[in-house]
DNA sequence: GTTATTACAGACTCGTTATATCTATAATTA
DNA sequence: TAATTATAGATATAACGAGTCTGTAATAAC
């Protein structure tokens, strides 16, 4: 289990907007240069992050990306629920089998306590990860 | 990001271990058929699992799989690491970006200062996982 | 010793996802 | 109108997860 690439760009790319700070927006190329990445592939994951509303995207000349609000106000869990998705880090597979049912018995939310407590562990991980800003990363 | 089918049906194999308490080793086939997959698929997993000394292997006539210590003695992040591996959770890919090195010049341990907050999510997240046992799950 | 039972290792298949590129299109500014 | 830029879609490729098959080694029961 891992963290994809795209969202290792996404939060260097925010943290670069957040560096330069810019009254303007920045493009593509600029961006893919700094991140050492293609742009054809860096925009795909600047749009996923546009869809999510972290930043706006600009279209035409002079156009580019920029921050959608301050970096202080963007935590690393936005970043990452916007490219990695919002299912789950643990599921059960097998609903039906015997031992899993077994466990859902023994809990009064009729819920796996297997899956009780992934989910626990998960709500924890979020929630450290809601607290933690780009701003925090750039020097002040 | 998920974690792999492999570590639910592992967490899932040792809740029943736990739960059942048995002097003798339970076999592949009874442990298959409580979760419904297959032997040879969950024969692997349990490979896995002996690896890393959480449970103990009988071969021959009469053999199984036991746990190697008390449930209560193995925690769901022993499990998740005999599974999913030792790797950490987040990586910087490109080391050699003009981005990522700024983000290193600034900290004092020359490291990315994303990586650091990714790092100390995954350390609250493990920390709570391993303080979550497989007795925990099982009924009293 | 022989046989049955069991775990184990390795090769292999199949499908899905991540990663990445290319091209055409739409939108905006100069 | 021309240049610049983001976007969508199709595609390619590699890696990985999920699962099967087969043969081998180890042990207990007979």
């Amino acid at each position: 289990m891992q963290f994809s690439k795209s969202t290792d760009y996404a939060l260097h790319a925010l943290a670069y907007l957040a560096h330069l700070n810019s009254s303007e927006p920045t493009g593509i190329k600029q961006l893919a240069d700094v991140l050492n990445v293609s742009e054809t592939y860096l925009s795909k994951i600047m749009t996923n992050l546009r869809k999510d509303g972290l930043v706006n995207a600009v279209p035409g000349a002079k156009g580019g990306y920029e921050l959608a609000r301050e970096a202080s106000r963007i935590s690393f869990l936005d970043v990452i629920l916007a490219l990695e998705g919002r299912q789950h880090l643990f599921e059960c597979s097998n609903t039906t089998s015997k031992q899993h049912n077994m466990l859902v018995q023994e809990t009064p939310a009729s819920e796996c306590r297997i899956k009780r407590v992934m989910d626990s562990a998960e709500t924890q991980f979020y929630e450290y990860l809601s607290n933690q800003s780009i701003q925090s990363v750039i020097s002040q």
